[in-house]
DNA sequence: TGTACATCAGTGAACGCGCGTTCACTGATGTAC
DNA sequence: TGTACATCAGTGAACGCGCGTTCACTGATGTAC
């Protein structure tokens, strides 16, 4: 793909500028000042603004799925992978403001339109990953049998309820709190 | 307030256009052009471009927020509240998708902050009827002691979760069938 | 190994468009006596 | 009730700023023989 080495240096700091002016000023300007980056050599690499905002976008929901898919999979059972799924979501929030922040807000604030295919291409695997542990338990009778998308919310949801909140500084919300009780109460949601 | 009764007329035009423009479309030109109204005319209601969207969350939310209160309001008991309160809200994102995609997209794709104090003053008094009818369960204990927050977060999360993906147009995504099976789950999640 | 060449990566001044906002003004409505 | 006046509501041409994008170019890197 990328056959010279500055390519990796140049997309890297471009992608990791996008992470530091958003959303406060994500614009070509602040882009190329703060990175030190061409306009040019951002055409370059991305075609266009969106187009390194989709880019940075699919890395950053890459890496919040993979850390989902790779919790659930090495759970001992189904109420340790809810628990495990749970606390990655979250981790992953703690760990990483600006890729969250960024993962929520794009798909409002940002046309992405034109890139769909691609970003959803990027996450089939890692979704079915997650679906296919879902789909494992409801064969082995320990999750309830409902439509997979159903469940998919009453996981995800109140945990990306927790993470949309945190992030916009509501008072009163704790990520802790929040990992300490929510496992168990998704867990009931979701039991035969 | 409005001493004028053609205030009224003006101020409702500009708020129905914004809805209809939304997220397409949403400049001054769009604005004065569909909806006929002048530049400076909505800049003597609202002040700003912003200060219109400010105006308009602010009316969607107290509608949303009203609807839910409303509905556990009049429930038999902890369980049918938990269930009108999801049906409330997806019944709002069924009935007025405009208005549910503005609630959730605003703050990401617009800058609310300067009415941030006016927007929360006119949530609260809603927010308070719903957390008084929680705290009263839990009291009551039909309801988990558990921070209000949380319980919040695996009422709203999951069906917030589901009027994203919907108003996203995510394929597979049905109001009704989590209307079926939400509440249940939901309702499992916060008992005793 | 050295050299010629093709391709990729990076540069930044210049462009032009569309945006939100302003403001001097007219028209409509309510109020006071 | 009629009239004078103050205030509110509405108008739209003009402004200027900041934006994303382009493009003719130079520099760096890899490849072929």
């Amino acid at each position: 793909m990328t056959r010279h080495k500055r390519s990796e240096e140049t997309i890297r700091k471009l992608l990791d500028t996008a992470l530091e002016v958003y959303p406060g000023d994500f614009t070509l300007r602040a882009m190329t000042t703060r990175s030190g980056v061409s306009m040019g050599s951002l055409y370059h690499h991305f075609g266009s603004l969106e187009g390194l905002a989709a880019a940075l976008y699919g890395r950053c929901m890459d890496e919040l799925l993979d850390r989902m898919a790779a919790a659930v999979e090495e759970a001992a059972d189904a109420r340790d992978g809810v628990r495990r799924a749970v606390v990655a979501y979250l981790g992953f929030t703690a760990d990483h403001p600006d890729k969250a922040r960024f993962i929520h807000a794009a798909p409002y604030a940002l046309d992405l339109g034109p890139y769909a295919e691609r970003i959803a291409a990027a996450k089939a695997p890692r979704l079915a990953r997650l679906n296919g542990w879902i789909r494992g338990h409801m064969d082995a009778g320990t999750v309830a049998r409902l439509p997979v998308a159903q469940v998919e919310m009453l996981l995800i949801g109140p945990v990306a309820e927790v993470t949309r909140r945190w992030l916009a500084g509501v008072p009163g919300i704790d990520l802790e709190e929040a990992a300490r009780i929510l496992p168990d109460r998704i867990w009931r949601s979701l039991g035969e």
